[in-house]
DNA sequence: ACCGTTTGTAACATGCTTGTAATATATTTC
DNA sequence: GAAATATATTACAAGCATGTTACAAACGGT
């Protein structure tokens, strides 16, 4: 679930304190010293931003962010320049690569994490997300609210992560190891009977309207949302 | 938030001069010489405002203010026109385009941000305008008042930027994020956790009148503004 | 320059959520 | 029918998200 950022970086110290920085603040972090090493590293990881160095020993950051802005598998990773003060002219033509915001060194850790969750955010799909339905069951993405034949349903955070995830995709069985890809993030260390757990908490909250029945289990193989019963 | 203000210009030192005048007047500025690289910032940067001179390489100021009224995505930005003297006689034209203003060369720094921030207060009341009603509890966005019941609400200016917000996006979920970005605004980092502080004002403000059960915290996701309970 | 207000942050308090283990129940297998 | 296997249920403590308060710096008007 933990985003990842690339920064590519040839001072030894800024690239140390930049990566605490973000490890901190919950990032997880590869750093690189030059083009070269990034570019097999966009290729093993795709991170989800980049962190670009606006002066690069070899190709430039400039060349390099030009070259990710062409390339199909990584045009669409958001890159934010690093560039001293002296340089800032040049924004124009940064933007005009499609680099997507800029840090002047020197500067805050927390300015650059700022920046960094705001790109990240504008980035993602401001998602005109649908209220789903199933047999008067409603689940409402945006205003994040579950109610059932008119009246709420409580849920916590991972039950409805999970509803949500079983309403759009009925079914169909998921094992408890897909479940918790799915629904907790794909590098989660969890016991798979956790997800009985929370398959219970679930339909508690359902009980009450007979939804329940919808959070069907599929001895030996995992669980299904299904209408049929 | 500093208003964001693009020059298109071609003469260098003129776009010093006013990137100078600008910034000095609290503008935020992004220069470019040509529509090209201009297209880009617009795309990236979303500006409040564009300077545009009549006379560029390439595609002209006038056929450029054109396709920009054209687009649906800078329709809505408005547009001041560069203009020497000799050019006066095409005004008309000009403002057939949809062009908002013009200033003539040569002109002071004073005149120039004058205009501009005419034009912004001119172009910025797009709609907003009507009080807004929920419950008894009325926000008025031309006096700047908020009264519950009849009874005025005491507000600082922030808490009041973040009910006039939420009350015109309501039923739907906002990130702490999210929130920075819409009620602060775009280009500026401060910690998220600030927010909860700002909610607690505002719900502080709200409750004499049973009003604070609108601003409702979703856990693990941010804040709703909401009738239903 | 002064004073009251607003603002952002840190620090502390509180309550919910969560993952696990332990126990209970159901289903299959032999 | 007993053992083996799979799932259901419950209880709980540790972690985490949010609520709340206090305070100092920044701001705005005079």
């Amino acid at each position: 679930m933990a985003d990842t950022i690339l920064l590519v970086e040839d001072e030894s110290a800024i690239r140390e304190m930049v990566t605490f920085a973000l490890e901190r603040a919950g990032f997880s972090t590869v750093a690189t010293a030059d083009a070269a090493q990034a570019q097999a590293v966009i290729e093993r990881k795709a991170p989800n931003l980049i962190l670009l160095d606006w002066m690069l020993p070899g190709l430039s950051g400039v060349d390099f962010a030009r070259r990710l802005k062409k390339e199909e598998g990584s045009r669409k990773i958001p890159i934010i320049m690093l560039t001293a003060r002296g340089e800032e002219m040049d924004k124009v033509r940064g933007f005009e690569l499609g680099v997507d915001d800029y840090v002047t060194k020197p500067f805050s850790p927390r300015e650059l994490v700022a920046r960094i969750k705001a790109v990240l955010r504008r980035a993602a799909p401001e998602g005109e997300e649908k209220p789903i339905e199933v047999e008067g069951l409603w689940l409402d993405p945006v205003s994040h609210r579950v109610t059932a034949g008119g009246t709420p349903v409580e849920l916590g955070p991972t039950e409805f992560r999970m509803l949500h995830f079983f309403m759009s995709h009925p079914e169909r069985v998921y094992s408890r190891g897909q479940l918790l890809d799915k629904v907790w993030g794909n590098d989660v260390y969890i016991e798979e009977r956790t997800v009985d757990v929370h398959i219970r908490r679930l339909r508690k909250a359902l009980v009450a309207h007979g939804h329940d029945r919808l959070i069907q289990t599929v001895r030996g193989a995992g669980y299904r949302f299904s209408v049929r019963s």
